[in-house]
DNA sequence: GGACGCTACTGCGCATTGCGCGGTACCTTC
DNA sequence: GAAGGTACCGCGCAATGCGCAGTAGCGTCC
């Protein structure tokens, strides 16, 4: 449902990955983006992430205009953008994995009664 | 770094998952999080999330007077809380999945020239 | 040719959520 | 009785994603 939340400190790394790809322009950021998996994304994220990204040094950005439409904005990423991007790759990883150790241990419904806690339940006092 | 955005929206299912496995107190469950790999989450946090949960009908509670210390405010998973934690856990599946296609595109540095250039974007036209 | 629609980017303000910090309180130990 | 670990709460802040409105170029349809 709310993948919003999801993305926090994550548009940053899967922008990254995309740009460094090839480069884009905004607006094709978000639909690669979508195409990507990332369908909720909006789009005033992505071009404030972009921008963002720029301001710290991840990006550069060249203009181009179009011939059928308005200008693109181009970003394209630099050698410290790549450098950020294998960092939080990492830390991603790491930290998918623990997750997915936490997650692994209550199968949602199928619990191990045995070292169920005699939740002592004492009543309120 | 900072871990900490990436903990957005996770630390819902994270303490599910815990309190999932075995009844627990706010201090207790910080401690079981840390362990688990989640070294960085602060207490104000889980104590919030805690609340949170309680509010939105997910966790039960209940207050044990603590013989070697304060009261101990235990929270329990309900039915309902059951059912988010399964709902919460496909989702997360199925976001850690997008996003490791997403970051397994770029190796951080090898980046098959081939595709370069093109943004061919196929217009409606 | 004016309305409409798609492309493309920007800025504003809001909502969520994690966190630091300070405060309260209980209990044990020196 | 001061110190320290346990245990919880509330306040206010910061980061970030998003909806929405606005601007603008260009093509299409009636």
């Amino acid at each position: 449902m709310d993948t919003t939340q999801l993305l926090k400190g994550v548009l940053d790394v899967a922008v990254l990955a995309v740009v460094a790809q090839e480069d884009g322009y905004g607006y094709d950021v978000v639909r690669r983006l979508r195409a990507a998996g990332l369908e909720d994304v909006g789009d005033a994220s992505v071009y404030g992430t972009l921008r963002r990204l720029y301001a710290g040094g991840s990006l550069t950005s060249y203009v181009v205009p179009s011939d059928e439409g308005p200008h693109r904005k181009y970003y394209g990423i630099t050698p410290l953008g790549r450098q950020e991007l294998g960092e939080q790759r990492q830390t991603w990883a790491a930290f998918a994995d623990t997750m997915s150790g936490l997650l692994a241990g209550s199968t949602g419904n199928t619990v191990p009664l045995e070292r169920r806690r005699r939740t002592g339940s004492e009543g309120t006092r």
